[in-house]
Formats: C-alpha cells, sequence, structure tokens
DNA sequence: CGACGTGTTGAAGGAGCTCAATCTAAGTGG
DNA sequence: CCACTTAGATTGAGCTCCTTCAACACGTCG
C-alpha cells in the first residue's frame, strides 16, 4: 500500500462534481489504501462471473466495459477514461456481471473493497457521491442502449463522438471537438452494435461529408452543430453541468447534517 | 402520509434480497412517510428532464423507463414490476434522464426523497440494500444492452421472454414458464429495438414452431431449454440467487460493524 | 352496429452484414 | 537504412434481416 497520496487526486476530483465533500472527507478519499498496477495493452483487469477483491481507479489509458455472448461475439457496454473508478458495481455485487478490459496499456490504483465500503458508509457525503457516481454510469447506460436500438449507424457514430468530446473535455483529455481515443473500428463496431465494415463505409462518408476527419486514433469534429443535430445530442445525461448539481448538494447537506 | 405500515412490505421483501437488515432496520423502512397514488393506464409517473420530489415504489401494475427521440420513436430502456423502487435513479440526481410511464392501471407508494435519503444515509445496511438495488438495475440495463447491440430478433424476444419469466416468478406473479405480462407488441418492439410488425412475425414463428403460445397477454414457454439456448439466457445478472448473496452479507456485516 | 385498438399477413425496398481482396502505415529485424 | 511483417483501414459485390407501406382480420366496447 502506497504513501503517496496525490495519486488518487483523479478519483477527488471526480467525486468532487458529485456532492460537496468537506475537509476530512477529501484527506480520507486521499488516505484510501492502494497499490499502483500497470495493465498491457488487451489485458483484462476484471472477468466476468468473478468476485473481485479490490476496485480499480483509473489513471491513465483507457479501458472498457464489455460482455461477450457464446456465440463469440461482444458488446461494448461502456468506455472508461482516466478519474473513473472502474468496476464499483463489480465490488458491491457478489460477482461481475461484466468484464472490463483496457484499450492499450494503463495504469490503475487498486483500492481494496473493504476500505472503500468503510469510507462508503462511515462518511455519508462519500457514499452519496460514490453511489451518484453508479448512477451516472447507470443513465449513460441507457442512453447507450437508445443509441444501439433507434439510432442508425451515422447517428450512433455522431452520438458516440459527441459523448467522448463532452467527457473527455471535462476530464481535462482534449477538445469537445478535438481529441484522441485509442479505439480502432473493430472496438467501435462493437461498442455500437455494428460490424467493422460499416463502421469504416460510415466514418467515410462523414470525412468525405466534411463533418469529421481523422489521423491514427484522433478525431477532429469540423462542423459540431450539425454532427450534435444529427446525433440529436444533449449532454444533460452526463451530468457534467456543475450548476444543478451544485444547487442539490445544498439541497443534501441540509437532510444530511 | 399513511400509516398502513404493511404497505411498504413488497419493498422490504426486496431490499432483503441485497442485505441483512435487523429489527430496527426492518421497522423504520416500513415506518417510511408515503402516501397512496393509483395512475391511470399510459400515465407518466416521472417525465425525463423534471426533478422529482417523490420516489415511486410499484405496489401493483406494470411500469416502464423510456427515452424518446426527437423524431418521434422511443427506446424502453427497463420495465418494472410491484416491489420495484421505480426512480431511485432520478431522485438521488437532479434530474430524471429518463421518463416512468405505466402499462396499465398501476398503484404506487410515493416515498418523500429527503425520507429515503436520511434513512439511506443513517441506517447502513438499508443504504447498501438500495445501492445494490440500482447496482442491479445497472447490470439488467447492460444485458438490455447487449440484447439490442448483439442478438437478432428471435434471440432478443427469446431473452427477453426468459427474463420476465425468472423476475415475475422471484416476486412471486407467476411462473417462469407462464405468466402474463401486460405489453402490446408496439411495446415488445420499442424495448428491444425492432417493430411491430416484425416483432409479430417472430412471435407467431415462435409459436408455430412449438416454442411458445400466447393468449391476450399471457405468454406460456413450453420448452424452456430451448428458448433459453437460443437466447443464451444465464440468469445470474439478475442476482436473483440468494446463496452467493448470503456469503457476500455476511463479508460485509464484518467490515461494516 | 360501427369504431377502434391490436394482431396478422403480403410485397417491396434498404440498411447493414458477410465474404473476399487490396491497400496503408507502423513496427521489427537484419 | 531497407526489406519484411502485420494490424488495421479501405473497397467491392451479393445477400439477409428487418423495415416500410398497405391491407385486412378480430375482438371489445361505446
Amino acid at each position: 500500500m502506497s504513501e503517496h497520496a496525490a495519486i488518487l487526486i483523479p478519483m477527488l476530483r471526480k467525486l468532487m462534481r458529485w456532492a460537496v465533500l468537506d475537509e476530512e472527507d477529501r484527506s480520507a478519499i486521499l488516505a484510501l489504501p492502494h497499490s499502483l498496477r500497470t495493465f498491457p495493452k488487451g489485458s483484462c483487469i476484471v472477468r466476468e462471473g468473478s468476485a473481485p477483491s479490490h476496485c480499480a481507479l483509473l489513471l491513465s489509458g483507457f479501458s472498457y466495459r464489455q460482455k461477450t455472448t457464446l456465440s463469440g461475439s461482444r458488446q461494448i457496454v461502456g468506455i472508461n477514461i482516466p478519474g473513473d473508478v472502474v468496476d464499483l458495481q463489480n465490488a458491491l455485487l457478489p460477482m461481475a456481471d461484466h468484464s472490463v478490459q483496457v484499450f492499450t496499456e494503463a495504469e490503475f490504483a487498486m483500492i481494496p473493497v473493504p476500505a472503500l465500503k468503510e469510507i462508503a458508509f462511515t462518511r455519508s457525503a462519500v457514499g452519496l457521491a460514490l453511489w451518484k457516481e453508479t448512477l451516472v454510469d447507470g443513465s449513460i447506460q441507457r442512453q447507450w442502449t437508445v443509441s444501439v436500438g433507434r439510432r442508425n449507424a451515422r447517428e450512433r457514430i455522431a452520438h458516440f463522438r459527441c459523448e467522448c468530446g463532452y467527457r473527455l473535455e471535462a476530464a481535462g483529455l482534449g477538445l469537445r471537438m478535438h481529441y484522441a481515443l485509442p479505439m480502432n473500428q473493430e472496438e467501435i463496431a462493437d461498442a455500437l452494435g455494428l460490424t467493422a465494415i460499416h463502421v469504416n463505409r460510415t466514418l467515410m462518408s462523414m470525412d468525405r461529408a466534411g463533418l469529421t476527419s481523422r489521423r491514427r486514433h484522433e478525431v477532429v469534429i469540423h462542423d459540431w452543430d450539425a454532427l450534435a443535430t444529427l446525433a440529436e445530442f444533449d449532454p444533460s445525461y452526463l451530468f457534467l453541468d456543475l450548476d444543478a448539481p451544485q444547487e442539490h448538494r445544498g439541497d443534501w447537506l441540509q437532510s444530511a447534517d
């Protein structure tokens, strides 16, 4: 267990988005026991069906949640960016309902599940923040279901790109209209319920239309409004807007204290 | 606010599935302030974008969560059966990311959000149970995404029917292989990301194959194994199995007390 | 009885899939 | 530094699952 308290700052920053944390809450979070681990490209952090003993906080790199079918195909049901507590779901339930893997080499802080439960249930503001973190994950998941169920390929890709832009910008990892995300076309296809070939055709068509362009894993959005309109993108489901939550935090503190 | 403590028993039964609740926890749950409300067929309990002041516990009837796109189509992202706390998600976050409507006339116990927050954060076992309730919702949501993203019409319908059978049986509302669910074919289509017409063709084909049969809103599954194999159905994502959680409850009590 | 919601069926078209081939660029080893 | 390897991107052709549009059947309920 490391003493480098500063390591957990990305998690703290994320949690402060969801609840008002006082000085003690903040230092309790930073004092959480943890060990650093680096996972090589493509490796598995949590395996579906297992019972994880540690909760993984993503520090650098990108990971994703996936479920596989017996027939070999897979569905990526979510992606994680640095600062995300990757398997809070898996930690509290008796077994993981999905796997977590990394796109590229990634660094994690592994926090023992009992320590996380301890802080969640002794410091109610921290508990609220962690709970909300899982609820926002749920909101994103529902939007994901809508994309896969009711949008065509072009709309799905547009929506996915808008979502990534917003989330990466909020995490300070790029600009909404210009960011890097290390997913190849097969992975994008598995995320959106399409095939890699059709993803390719759609990407090419969007580039040719002047909406976007790509270079390696970099995405550039030239006409944000057109893309957002196409996707019917409304970022409120991400709960990144700090105004509404601020007001809510006040409400919460009243009833909690 | 009613004094009919017994009204909240379905909620208690559901929460006891997720955590060990002692005598005090149980009576605190049953003592939650609430009022009864009956909603007519098709009415809206929570509207997307609103900030609900009450949390709705479904007592009788069936409801569903949905998101609509500007172009008019909708995606049903989940269904609720009696005993479900329908909008825990919406209550803790500053606004609802999705709507909740009822299929048929339904009865709810409306619990004020502050009271629910109060009990969740003063009684940690209750808080854990409520949190887990939302996490299991998330697990079901992920499975839903997989269905819509990676299964064909026949597999989606088979999976949906297996899931409904399991959940209804667990709630004591029917048998896995014979139950009633008041959804018409258009609603099934909106849940599975299909069109009503294709749902109809697929249902007819499954009936003709001797897999299932229907009468009004009753579903009869004649060959469970064939249906489950077709759907690749594995019920573990529902966390209905009480054995594993039992063990986990023990773990939790140790670190919580 | 007629109206309406729901289920059922047909025919035609399209979005996306499968299979297969080719091309490109980032490594890698000599 | 260059030939070689390889993962990934790109393109074509044919096919299928599902959609769309349109019509009709059936039971319920005013």
